[in-house]
DNA sequence: CCGTTTCTATTGTATATACAATTATTAATA
DNA sequence: TATTAATAATTGTATATACAATAGAAACGG
């Protein structure tokens, strides 16, 4: 199909700062979905990290937390429907959000509940300043428009991804 | 500025299968590029990983492998750059592969150089094809074209993400 | 009403990744 | 030339994530 491998440059020279230097669009593998992708995501989720370090947590745990908080009680199967993650790793964010008394978890049956604690739920405003930071801080770089146009394509493609 | 959290909408039912079966576009978060980026890259990952299964490699470790193939020699800062992974990720990577005889470390001086073991050469068709598979596999979903345009796209955004 | 299947959540284990600190080498400067 | 700064790579440590296996509860079929 694509002569993929035709297409590799080498980009000379290379410095070894810790923060590559070289943009992502400069790499040998440029043309790579599985290498654009990736690229793209740690450098948004490093820019998340910076805005949620205000309240001590990892974008993912701020996610789940403004999620229960929307939603109390909300189980863990439905949390990581929402964050598109396994359910393993919504018990592992679930049981650090408990060590730091912002959620705890209530077992009834075969199903857990989560809720916020007061601490937890005062903490909502901080949540969602940490959100508008967020998008303020690419805001700057593209227009809120491209974004959304953006953020659009991406969930189209993914859906198109089995 | 985007009123993000008034956008929260949690979509019933829930199910838990191990792989979510709500469509990222689906969820609470789906306006959040956060989000949505990781989402992608996961799903891009996984369809990478089934790719690369034939050869017993990460996706990560593959393109290593092929870069040091073109570029026998070369270094671990250069392939940070071109990977766009930290230098000890590269390391760790390149730990790896060399317990797995397929690239040999000189160290000259406070420089590295890798180079491809003869067994790591000649895996380099089944690398390409490894390559070629994971397009062929997403060129199902969405055009060659489309996909051109979205790298393109995401490439700008990264680009502009300083 | 008992046994089997299904469902939810958790646990054990493994992975790729990053940051901070360190080592070793080269370059620069006084 | 001697000391200092810069650079390249590695190591120690921590994290988020996933898969596979397991436990416990509910549903269901005979």
């Amino acid at each position: 199909m694509i002569p993929f491998f035709a297409l590799l440059k080498i980009n000379q020279p290379c410095n070894n700062a810790v923060i590559p230097y070289m943009k992502a669009s400069e790499s040998t593998f440029r043309n790579c979905l599985y290498f654009t992708a990736n690229a793209l995501a740690r450098k948004v989720e490093k820019m998340a990290i910076e805005s949620w370090k205000s309240v001590g947590l990892s974008p993912s745990h701020g996610y789940l937390l403004m999620l229960v908080n929307k939603e109390p009680g909300l189980q863990p199967g439905c949390i990581a429907d929402n964050l598109q993650l396994t359910p393993s790793t919504v018990t592992r964010l679930i049981e650090k959000l408990e060590a730091m008394k912002l959620v705890v978890r209530t077992s009834g049956g075969k199903a857990t509940n989560v809720y916020p604690t007061p601490v937890g739920k005062k903490l909502l405003p901080q949540l969602k300043q940490c959100v508008d930071d967020f998008n303020r801080s690419y805001s700057n770089f593209i227009g809120k428009e491209e974004c959304s146009r953006m953020v659009e394509n991406m969930h189209k493609l993914a859906d198109k991804m089995t």
